[in-house]
DNA sequence: CAGAGATACCTTGACAGATGATGTATCTCA
DNA sequence: TGAGATACATCATCTGTCAAGGTATCTCTG
């Protein structure tokens, strides 16, 4: 995991809302995706993981449900809901525009 | 200031350091920069700015010295290091692989 | 069958950066 | 004279991250 934390920041819940947007899915499963997605670059580390999940449930972004009981460990399943839907796009327009603004921020001057 | 405050934290260090690249200055002025690049949508809170000052300069980055006894109120200026120029580009790498990651994370599937 | 390793979830305490509140001092201009 | 801008600074608090620790189940190997 090269990209330190801190700048990923803020951006916890918008990469969780966006795993959720393409169904439902659980804590593990969710942050193999963000490893696999970035080749192994970037994590959730559990703690920060489960903090987040927690964090979106009381705010009304997703739902929880345990899954059926199948074979190997329990799992916990979240879905996304409307407001959480909403609140995923607004961080995406969101992020458009930081991007931009950092883009400018760091750049040199030239002239 | 429209921007969220925690999806710029962690490139407070690398905004300011983007400023001083340019020459020496001051906090005020440092400020002022930043949000007229941003046409107002963002700027540091003022202890945000001076708490990064003091982290700056304990780690070596930036340097500090009052500005010659002018007219209006004394300013400190700050001057960016050797150190905190490799800093400096080393934070503008990390932040092209940051863009490309949260790009990746924020992004829908399609298929 | 024992034991290692993977899967899967969860909590607690500590830490770091951002910030609201507050304070100081100087200069300009009406 | 007093309001408002300039300019710097500190402190307490809040929030997100994370190391460390814990629980439980399943699979595979010897």
């Amino acid at each position: 995991m090269s990209i330190s934390a801190d700048i990923l920041r803020g951006h916890t819940d918008t990469i969780i809302l966006t795993q959720l947007v393409h169904g439902d899915n659980y804590g593990y499963e969710i942050n193999k995706n963000v490893q696999q997605r970035t080749a192994g670059k970037y994590g959730f580390k559990e703690a920060t993981l489960y903090t987040a999940f927690k964090r979106l449930e009381q705010s009304g972004f997703i739902t929880s449900y345990w899954g059926e009981d199948g074979p190997g460990a329990r799992r916990r399943y979240y879905a996304i809901t409307e407001l959480g839907r909403q609140k995923w796009e607004e961080n995406c327009r969101e992020w458009e525009e930081t991007r931009k603004l950092i883009d400018s921020l760091i750049a040199v001057e030239k002239e």
